[in-house]
DNA sequence: ATGACTCCCAGTGGGAGA
């Protein structure tokens, strides 16, 4: 089974390379962030096409996933249960056996802010909320765009960056508490590249100069974990003309 | 350097992203 997660930043810019992808990357699921429509203006008809099938849950202007899978998937959530929230971040669902949760963290904008509050609201939620779905899904898999350098390798400058948004202290603590769930890095569970990022900043040249971060993330239950065998990041449609700034991040296991 | 780019909604600029 092979899945990957993707901000595309605008799905209606995006769909030309989204389909582009697909037809070189056939997963059997791929979730979405930022696509940025509201609900009635989302192109499910040419993902169809494509031949999947797809969950989709947005909003005006910000946010907004969606879950593309060959097989239809079952139980579809969107959101975080109980946690009343305006934003359209989370779309779950089931597909053949396997939980599979995308999710847009929020961005934070700048510790102490009322948006880094909502984003520390909204990891703790959503840390609940997987410990109960552990307890019934044991084949789970948290993927999407965290918002979050876990650790120092993660980051193209760590001084600059030091204390900054995506690399506190607390963010750091809210990513090691999603592993203390029992989920784990399938990014970091083979070598992989130095100065391996999945997002560069449109400005100064930054993908050229390869000075990024990784805060695409995908992170896979216990009893997956002996199960994947790769886990990549897709660098081709950031070289794209009008790419998105997040490059996919592709992971297979049996 | 309070920047730089891209997207959106708007409307001849500003917010947000990361």
């Amino acid at each position: 089974m092979k899945l990957a997660t993707w901000n595309v930043n605008s799905l209606a810019v995006r769909l030309p390379q989204l389909l582009e992808w697909l037809a070189a990357n056939p997963v059997d699921a791929l979730v979405l962030q930022e696509t940025k429509l509201t609900d009635d203006k989302f192109p499910h008809a040419e993902i169809e096409a494509a031949g999947y099938a797809v969950q989709w849950f947005g909003q005006k202007t910000y946010n907004g996933v969606a879950l593309l899978s060959r097989s239809p998937a079952q139980a579809i959530q969107r959101n975080i249960p109980g946690l009343d929230d305006e934003q359209a971040r989370v779309i779950a669902g089931t597909v053949d056996g396997v939980r599979v949760v995308g999710g847009y963290f929020p961005n934070g904008q700048a510790p102490g802010s009322d948006k880094f509050a909502y984003k520390m609201r909204w990891l703790d939620a959503l840390r609940a909320w997987l410990a109960l779905e552990l307890q019934q899904h044991a084949q789970l898999v948290l993927l999407g765009d965290f918002n979050i350098a876990p650790e120092d390798r993660d980051v193209h400058d760590p001084v600059a960056w030091a204390g900054q948004i995506h690399c506190t202290d607390e963010e750091r603590a809210h990513f090691r508490a999603l592993q203390g769930l029992g989920l784990h890095d399938a990014f970091r569970l083979f070598e992989q590249p130095p100065r391996a990022w999945s997002w560069w900043d449109y400005r100064n040249l930054a993908f050229r100069k390869n000075q990024g971060l990784r805060i695409d993330h995908v992170l896979v239950s216990e009893a997956l974990r002996p199960r994947v065998k790769a886990c990549v990041i897709d660098k081709a449609p950031r070289r794209n003309e009008r790419p998105s700034d997040h490059a996919p991040v592709v992971v297979e296991w049996d």
